[in-house]
DNA sequence: TTTATATATGAACATATGCTCATATACTTG
DNA sequence: CAAGTATATGAGCATATGTTCATATATAAA
């Protein structure tokens, strides 16, 4: 094929796709999402759950949030934090079932 | 929900996803692999079409090709690669469509 | 067999990334 | 208001990642 005849990727949805991609690839972040998906959930509770310091979860989360993979509300001292992001989410999880089908095989 | 009614990735599924995940993150490897899907292409192609030093693509087609994402037969010199995974260049398509759909709002 | 061509590979280097440690912030409770 | 609790944030550090530069390898051509 030509030069001319690809179809490009423009340097915008490259980097914006590789911006998502790198977010989802984070084992951290991965797993902060995928409980997400199952429910709201608070910083403590995913430092309890998750087995990672409260900073590193901390550190993440303003990842997620600066790239509006997760949002949050707050009660009293408490945060609550909710995926933001259905397509990504659904993505992460495809990317998932796609590994744990292997797997199996 | 208490820890134990948690659905858990195992350790393996979270490191293989992080893989992939990260395998077409990078802007050079997604590049390849979007226009692998469009064509079987020789190294030599890649580097004119994508403006990246013969050398970057043959470290990221090496990179590839161990997670057998893609492959290539030979034909002299040349080499011609194609995708091997077609469940991750999905995925990735995916991806690039959610970015690109975006932009459009 | 020498030279040219296409690709792969290794070392070195710069940047990016994710963690820890210490500390700040903000709310709550006594 | 002081002390406690939950989370955020910044600096520093170690590791990972992607590129370049030089060179190796293998086939083709002269």
């Amino acid at each position: 094929m030509k030069k001319d005849e690809h179809s490009f990727l423009s340097p915008q949805t490259v980097e914006e796709a590789s911006r998502i991609l790198k977010a989802i690839s984070d084992p951290t972040r991965m797993k902060i999402l995928y409980l997400l998906f199952q429910e709201e959930c608070s910083v403590g509770h995913m430092v309890e759950v998750l087995g990672v310091s409260q900073s590193a979860i901390s550190h993440q989360l303003t990842h997620l949030r600066h790239l509006r993979l997760v949002k949050y509300r707050r009660e009293g001292n408490t945060y609550f934090y909710t995926y933001d992001d259905e397509h990504v989410v659904g993505i992460l999880h495809q990317v998932i079932q796609h590994v744990e089908c292997a797997h199996n095989e």
